[in-house]
DNA sequence: CGGTCAACAAAG
DNA sequence: CTTTGTTGACCG
């Protein structure tokens, strides 16, 4: 029977109904490695194997691969466990919008355990992507995807705006550095200690599908020089799920990674040497400040104005913070001042 | 008329 | 870059 076939199949998904190639190769992979987890079991005697005559437990944890980014999904929570990506200067490269996209279900989870866009809205917290769409412009398939609200947790805006953003600002800029990068992200719920000591996980649902809110989110980046040198830089951070200011760095928020191993239940980068440099002392760990971080959203508005009032408004806004433009957003500036002025009074205007 | 959706404005 | 919320067109 088909059963059989998918049993047998058994430890992954193919995320969407796109991209069906990056599958096969998956697929290939899979068959390859007779060790998948959760596989390996005592020889089981006839005697034993009674005990799944009516199938056993399907957790829906298996592993999705999508255009460019791959995850494990709770499905009683209904966020990702874990969202792995690989990033590098050229695939940073591109033109894909997020003006095209729209935040919807993930066709591939079943719907009983899929969260909707109703769970989010208006419930406080707002829909934080753990591949972020930034790190996909260079297609839109793959943009579209990290959309699916499987890659999506309840996030306190201010922090998804805010210093999740600058950090996630921080691993682009990685690739100016290093040649390749891979990050995984997730949520966490963490425990409380009680005045008495004693410790209890306790976390906000949200919406008809009882989104769990994370406490935490962490991110693990591994980052490699280039492909000659076998050397790797490694940090792990636990954000809490609360706006973070600029009054405070990245480096306060750095875990080691064997205690996020605890703590979340997962094992990251399984295949790389244990011998890693500390992130943070091969490289900066410093997010972009105040001054910097608004010029670049500045810089964002600028290049995405539509009209000349949008324009005006941006740079305005700018003056009001007490910044002043630098040369590049001047620049910037200045062309899209021009390219508007054509758009807004064509001299081509027909007269009756 | 109520529901959905794209476009736009606003905001960190 | 990261979002939410409002509005107005469209449709059964």
């Amino acid at each position: 029977m088909a059963s059989n076939a998918f049993k047998f199949i058994g430890g992954f998904v193919c995320g969407a109904a796109v991209s069906t190639g990056s599958c096969v190769v998956a697929l290939k992979l899979f068959l390859s490695e007779s060790h998948h987890e959760e596989e390996f079991h005592e020889k089981e005697s006839p005697q034993q194997k009674i005990i799944e005559k009516f199938g056993l437990p399907l957790t829906g944890a298996e592993t999705r691969f999508y255009t460019n980014h791959v995850l494990s999904y709770d499905q009683a929570k209904k966020t990702p466990r874990w969202v792995a990506e690989h990033i590098s200067n050229v695939k940073l490269l591109g033109k894909a919008d997020r003006r095209h996209c729209k935040f919807r279900p993930d066709p591939g989870i079943p719907e009983m355990f899929t969260a909707h866009n109703e769970d989010y809205l208006g419930s406080g917290w707002s829909r934080g992507h753990m591949a972020p769409a930034g790190d996909n412009k260079a297609s839109e398939q793959s943009m579209a995807e990290t959309f699916y609200l499987s890659n999506i947790v309840p996030q306190n805006y201010e922090n998804n705006a805010g210093f999740w953003n600058r950090l996630e600002m921080y691993c682009r800029d990685l690739t100016k550095r290093f040649e390749d990068v891979w990050i995984v992200s997730g949520p966490l719920v963490l425990p409380q200690v009680g005045d008495d000591g004693r410790k209890t996980v306790s976390y906000q649902l949200i919406g008809k599908d009882e989104v769990a809110v994370p406490t935490h989110l962490y991110k693990v980046i591994l980052a490699q020089k280039n492909s000659s040198s076998d050397t790797l830089a490694l940090g792990a951070f636990v954000v809490p799920n609360r706006p973070i200011g600029f009054d405070h760095q990245l480096t306060e928020f750095q875990v080691s990674l064997s205690d996020l191993e605890r703590i979340s239940g997962l094992s990251f980068f399984p295949k790389a040497d244990r011998t890693q440099k500390n992130l943070c002392e091969l490289d900066s760990c410093r997010l972009m400040d105040f001054k910097e971080f608004t010029l670049y959203i500045t810089g964002r508005k600028v290049a995405g104005a539509r009209t000349s009032v949008k324009l005006e408004k941006a740079m305005a806004e700018l003056r009001e913070a007490g910044i002043t433009p630098d040369d590049y957003l001047i620049k910037l500036y200045q062309e899209k001042k021009q390219e508007l002025l054509h758009k807004e009074h064509p001299e081509g205007k027909s007269g009756y």
